[in-house]
DNA sequence: CACTTTCGGGAGGCAACGAG
DNA sequence: CTCGTTGCCTCCCGAAAGTG
């Protein structure tokens, strides 16, 4: 996942072997840290080092931790002050198939059609692909957020706080306009607050964490209106949606989800259990990790009508 | 019993409108 | 004029019903 990319790409000349795997290891063992390193721009102490490192597999070194959490660090400070050129995702996006004709013909049952029902009036319905241009196609129905786009989102949302879109925008999600920033800011609050609906669905927005997207997909879902609107963004409470998680993988390789190609929704603990629920998330030093308010319901038993 | 097709509903993004 | 909020439209997923 290009998530990886931008920690990697200057972790990569400390030492030389933190491959893909070891830094999502890595980034597996500091949300696993039960005590987060002190926020505020100190240097984590030598046991914070030594008990991470012990958690990543591979025996890496504690100097070795500490240089690639630095790094790390460093690489947070760039994007923070716009010294990393991102990606452009939106070229992206146009680049691949964005979804639409190939996902749908891709589709398990050969493809969904019954979208022209809706639309009201038939004809309107998007048809896979048909004679319309891909750029008005592409236009009409909107570019995804990335996971990428999206941490970058959260990563800004934590730095201007809720309501700093435009900041959020330039020094964070460059391929995102302002508005854009905030419909998708909407969106992801909108999502949150509705998280104890039995009826859920994996989404983008069920990353609450800037990194470690894999495993922290499975951890969120909570009001957080409360926090947000007291213009404290960070303490995103995470809890268990009653989502579901069974994206179907026909044939073991995974279909290419939605957003950027990494899983989203997919379990870590199978259902959301209460000791899942304030899992600290890793969190980039100067982010404080999202806190879960005590006695947050349990996700209603999923039941279908 | 298995497979295919159809239906219902949730999720995401864009555009428009309103307020400051 | 800019920013924020709300509404509408489109797409995808999952479940149910029907047919072979």
């Amino acid at each position: 996942m290009t998530s990886q990319a931008a920690t990697t790409t200057t972790t990569a000349t400390a030492e030389a072997a933190w491959t893909k795997e070891d830094d999502k290891a890595f980034e597996n063992a500091l949300a696993a840290c039960a005590a987060p390193p002190p926020a505020d721009g100190g240097a984590p102490d030598d046991d914070w080092f030594a008990a991470l490192a012990a958690s990543v597999p591979g025996a890496r070194s504690v100097e070795e931790v500490r240089r690639h959490y630095e790094a790390l660090v460093e690489d947070v400070a760039a994007i923070d002050a716009g010294r990393v050129p991102l990606p452009r995702y939106a070229g992206e996006e146009s680049a691949a198939p964005p979804d639409g004709a190939a996902a749908a013909a891709a589709s398990k049952d050969g493809g969904h059609r019954r979208d022209e029902r809706k639309g009201g009036g038939g004809g309107g319905g998007y048809d896979g692909g048909k004679s319309c241009s891909k750029a008005e196609q592409e236009r009409r129905k909107g570019i995804p957020w990335t996971e990428e786009e999206h941490r970058l989102f959260l990563l800004g949302l934590d730095k201007f706080g809720k309501g700093d879109w435009r900041s959020i925008s330039r020094n964070f999600v460059i391929s995102r306009t302002p508005t854009q920033v905030a419909s998708h800011a909407q969106k992801y609050f909108i999502r949150l607050n509705s998280m104890n609906r039995d009826r859920r669905r994996s989404s983008i927005h069920d990353i609450t964490s800037v990194t470690a997207g894999d495993q922290v997909a499975a951890q969120q879902g909570a009001p957080i209106t409360g926090h947000q609107a007291t213009g404290n963004p960070a303490a995103v409470a995470l809890g268990p949606p009653g989502m579901k998680h069974h994206h179907h993988h026909p044939g073991g390789a995974p279909p290419m989800p939605m957003y950027g190609g990494a899983p989203m929704g997919h379990p870590v603990a199978g259902h959301m259990v209460p000791a899942a629920v304030g899992t600290p998330v890793m969190f980039p030093p100067g982010h404080a990790p999202y806190v879960v308010p005590v006695g947050y319901p349990a996700p209603p038993a999923k039941m279908h009508q």
